[in-house]
DNA sequence: TCGTTTATGTCAGCCATGTTGACTTATCTT
DNA sequence: AAGATAAGTCAACATGGCTGACATAAACGA
């Protein structure tokens, strides 16, 4: 399986946009590969620095990084059910599991049964969850607002695009119901509930 | 120790750039907390599907995602130090060593001790793992180019400016000399060879 | 009403990858 | 020769992914 013994002739599957990728200078090609590397690294670096505070905070709470994830999902679109959580994290019910019921269980998160559909356990935030949530969050904001300010005015709307672009095109759909849904309840598929 | 029971009244700590953490608009303040919410949750799913593509070729290959990261490095900075991969990853020696091990046991990384201090063993990739490498990178780079295309023209300039203030800053210059030192080897600090 | 699907939860075990601590070997430096 | 440095190793442990198998309650469809 995958012998890799052949030198790379044809391109791997992409993403999904499948475009060129690079070796020949074909079309407008403004990026060669080396500059594209550098962005990986950056990605990379950028990535690994943003949740080293969050992380270093969470262990005083004997929490990981999973707990984070779940924890800003719940507190930043509260009401959500577990099936959307799968969905964002991409991680499976067992996994979740594990780390949902330890915030539960330390009162960081409550469930409470969806009124439309009683099979359903909506997630919310306790005080306590939201005022851990907004402690984690908060050396990222301050990063994220610092690193946007540094990359002068243009980027907001540059990084922001960037950013929406690196998702899975048939995920950006999704993510962008999921960021449109602030606090109150997520997007409900559509049962007899207003919409 | 952190008791969580104060309603966060004092800012905590920020990375290291220490603004203000927003909540009173003070100073020139453009991006209200709403909004660099957003700024997060877009970094958290960018990255995530960053790493979908080389994590799916990587299960064929038995290898994981910290196998990525040393192969890459490897790399792209061939002649790096075991203590130069160990700075980068930020992760302990025995960690390291795992799958370090197993790259080289598969023979897709090389060791040879170095020239002007012999107690290093100066990390090389084998044509195998040079095509490994570039098979895993290919899609990430596509997606890159795709999302920088799709961000507009000035993007190239502010995502790189963003990421790179992203990183800590008192990790900024290795992060630079780190990128500037492509194949090559690494900047050796300073003994014999030239600089 | 009955059978199926859906949403959730759970048990059990495995794997990947991070951690700490202790210690060895080879080599370089002073 | 002594001490520092680069690398490697053993052992134990924690976190957070995974698969597979099942259980329960509620909704839904025929």
């Amino acid at each position: 399986m995958t012998d890799l013994n052949e030198p790379m002739t044809q391109v791997p599957k992409p993403a999904e946009t499948a475009r060129r990728s690079d070796g020949g200078s074909r079309e407008k090609e403004a990026l060669p590969e080396a500059k594209l590397v550098e962005y990986a690294e950056l990605l990379f670096f950028a990535y690994r620095d943003f949740t080293r505070d969050p992380d270093a905070i969470l262990k005083d709470f004997g929490f990981g990084r999973a707990h984070h994830r779940v924890l800003h999902f719940v507190n930043r679109h509260s009401g959500l059910r577990v099936v959307d959580l799968l969905d964002i994290l991409t991680i499976t019910k067992q996994s979740l599991s594990r780390v949902l019921k330890q915030l539960i269980d330390k009162g960081y998160i409550v469930q409470q049964a969806g009124s439309a559909d009683r099979r359903e356990r909506l997630l919310y935030p306790t005080d306590k969850g939201r005022m851990l949530a907004e402690r984690l969050a908060a050396p990222q904001l301050v990063r994220l607002a610092d690193a946007l300010h540094a990359a002068g005015p243009g980027a907001e709307v540059a990084v922001r695009d960037f950013l929406e672009a690196m998702v899975n095109a048939e995920d950006r759909p999704k993510v962008s119901s999921i960021m449109a849904a602030s606090p109150r309840p997520l997007k409900r598929r559509d049962k007899e509930e207003g919409a």
